[in-house]
DNA sequence: GTCTATAGCCTGATAGAC
DNA sequence: GTCTATCAGGCTATAGAC
């Protein structure tokens, strides 16, 4: 009864979905009161009875970005199977994710460059900690040499930066379509990460 | 006589210094003509004499930004020791650059959020394109098994990433201040890059 | 080359009717 | 819960004096 997921029409609902894909598209200061409220069909002021102000909405819009995708690699990580396939398992479903919802990779990318420091802490703690802490742990079984922030650090930038990358080479490479395919990214990468972690795995 | 370069206090010399500061903390829309001009010392107006619009100023800036470096990365590149000293060259000029001038890195990952096609298509050409090709040469030789294209983006990543997620880091792996630190993370890039590089260089 | 002044538009946010 | 109307301020760019 408390937890009413999707049973009406929930204008609070629409407001942040329509939130999620304008600051991703545009950041935070790209996007007005009024670009969203035109978006949902309703005025500028009427976004104030829903949230007390614009970062209000913003955080909410991005907590509800990364719930499930979050959930969904989290899952990947804390299976039972080896730690090379954990890592191919969660390289292939976060390529998956990030080429599915290009608003996840946008919404962080724009986070890092623009986000303050207070907002950072927050999302850090309330989206991002458990996740991060799952990779590290990922990272600490697959190489004890390498150190474990770092390489969790490199996998995570190895996926993104695949994708945040691609307006760029579109020019640079020209005719390669083929790198933009989530396939054909992950393969690469899983090949790299297991090259490098697996010839020192056990000395 | 034709290219003086530094004679005189040239106002438009100053412009273009304070813009790419301004551009790389708050991005083309976030920064406006007055705030060009006030860091400056002139009015707004006065801009419009040096520079036909903020379009014109924001490109002139972006290229006079990445002329030293780029020029730097690619002396680099073009010595004749074997592939994997100057991989480990390279990694180490591109985190000492990009380390030393905060700019640089802001500069491009806001043009790949935000670049219109136009754009990045004039930016690819007029900046980017010698210094791609040079990385892309060097992966060729790296590993005739991975494909090029992907390495020099991998190369290219794993370095601007290490910068790039710091304000995020921070508050995800408190108290690893060494983990910031350039040399710190050249090493790491470049042991796992040798690792994934050098078990099959030659089959 | 630089200035002041201004046009015309967009911004976040509020007041108060319904 | 949504609306219209509005405020005070910021924006790019231009006009025209000096």
């Amino acid at each position: 009864m408390i937890s009413a997921a999707s049973c009406e029409p929930n204008t609070r609902e629409d407001i942040l979905r329509q939130a999620i894909a304008l600051f991703a598209s545009a950041g935070y200061s790209g996007v007005s009161m009024r670009d969203v409220a035109a978006l949902v069909g309703i005025s500028a002021a009427a976004l104030y009875h829903h949230f007390p102000d614009k970062q209000a909405l913003y955080l909410a819009a991005m907590t509800r970005a990364f719930e499930s995708a979050s959930a969904s690699m989290r899952a990947v990580l804390e299976s039972d199977s080896p730690a090379i396939g954990r890592l191919q398992d969660f390289i292939e479903r976060f390529t998956g994710l990030v080429a599915g919802d290009e608003h996840l990779r946008l919404l962080v990318q724009r986070e890092l460059l623009d986000g303050d420091d207070t907002r950072l802490a927050l999302l850090a703690e309330q989206v991002f900690r458990e996740l991060h802490d799952a990779v590290v742990a990922l990272a600490r079984e697959l190489d004890t040499d390498l150190d474990p922030y770092m390489l969790a650090n490199s996998i995570i930038g190895l996926v993104l930066f695949s994708f945040q990358s691609a307006p760029l080479r579109r020019h640079l490479a020209a005719g390669r379509a083929r790198h933009e395919q989530p396939r054909t990214i992950a393969r690469h990468i899983v090949t790299l990460l297991t090259r490098a972690c697996g010839s020192r795995s056990a000395d």
